[in-house]
DNA sequence: CTATGTGCAAAGTCTTTGCTCCATC
DNA sequence: GATGGAGCAAAGACTTTGCACATAG
C-alpha cells in the first residue's frame, strides 16, 4: 500500500515538472504554498494560505500568496472555489433554479432542471448532516461571447 | 393573457404583505429596491441595483442598498447567487467532483457524484454557447455542526 | 409620538499594484 | 549576469458600522 507522503512526493514532483516545462521559476515560496495546499483538503483561504505557509516560511508576505496564487491559477495548477466575482449577486427568483455562468463576461442566466431536482444526493453524503438544497452551476462561454471568439 | 406588468404588480403586492406580516416598514428605499430585483432577471450587483434605483430616487445610498438587501436576504425575499463567504477559497482537487458546504460554519467538503457527471444537461440550455463544466453545490448544515444545534 | 430606517462619513476586509532588491536559471 | 519573482507599502474594490436626523405606522 502506497503511504500518503508518497502521494504528496508525486504530486511535488509533477508541480516542479510543470513549472519547468512553462518557464515558471521554481521559488520557495511558490513550493511551499503548493505543497500546503495538496496536503490542506480544507479549500484554504488566501489568508490560511498564508497562516500555514508561514510557520516553515516567516519571511513570506501575504500579497506573494495572492500573486503566487493568481500564478497557480493561471496555470491551471489550481482553481477557485467557485464563485462569480468579487460582488455578490442577488437572485429573487427563489423557485428551484440553476445558474448558468459565463467565464467570460460573467453573465448568470438562470435555467430549470426537474429531472435534477427529483435526483436523490449520492449515497457517499449521508455522513453529512442535513441537506438544504442542490443546486448546479455550469460554466462555460455563453452565446455572445462564443460569437465573438471567431 | 397576462401582462407582464401585473406579474410585477402581484409581486410587489405580497411584498407589501410579507412586509406587513413581520413588522418591516415599507419605504420608499425598499419599494423600489424590491420592485427592480423584480423587474431584472441578471443577478445584480449592490452596485447595480443602487445605480438603477438612483434613478427614481436620486437621494438613495449605497449602503441603504447593502442594508435593504440584507434585510431582504434576512426575511427570505430574495437569496445571494450562490458564494460562500467574502474570501476566495481555492481547490487544488483537479478532478471531476462537487462541494457540500455547510451554511452554519462554511466547510467545504467534497464529493463525488460520477452518475451526475456522466448526464446530460437540460435540452433547455442548449441555446447557451460552449459548456465547459457542471458543477453541484450542496447546501446544508454538517454533522458536527447539526449535533451542536440540539 | 415613537422607534425603525436612512444618509453620511469613516472604518474594516479582501485584493491588487508599483517599485526596488533578491534569487533562480 | 539577466530577468522573473518577492517584499514592502500604498491604494483600490467591496462591505459594514456608529451616529444624528427623517419618516412610517
Amino acid at each position: 500500500m502506497k503511504k500518503a507522503s508518497d502521494h504528496v512526493a508525486e504530486l511535488m514532483d509533477s508541480f516542479e515538472k510543470v513549472c519547468k516545462s512553462k518557464g515558471l521559476r521554481i521559488t520557495h515560496q511558490r513550493t511551499e504554498i503548493f505543497r500546503m495546499l495538496i496536503q490542506n483538503p480544507n479549500h484554504p483561504t488566501t489568508e490560511d494560505i498564508f497562516n500555514q505557509v508561514r510557520k516553515h516560511l516567516s519571511t513570506i508576505s501575504l500579497d506573494t500568496v495572492y500573486r503566487t496564487i493568481g500564478t497557480f491559477e493561471e496555470y491551471g495548477l489550481i482553481r477557485k472555489v467557485h464563485h462569480i466575482d468579487n460582488a455578490t449577486r442577488f437572485d429573487h427568483n427563489l423557485s428551484i433554479h440553476h445558474h448558468l455562468v459565463c467565464t467570460q463576461c460573467g453573465k448568470i442566466e438562470d435555467f430549470y432542471w426537474p429531472y435534477f431536482d427529483r435526483m436523490k444526493p449520492p449515497k457517499s453524503i449521508s455522513r453529512w448532516g442535513e441537506i438544504d438544497l442542490k443546486h448546479v452551476v455550469i460554466d462555460g462561454i455563453c452565446s455572445s461571447c462564443s460569437k465573438k471568439d471567431i
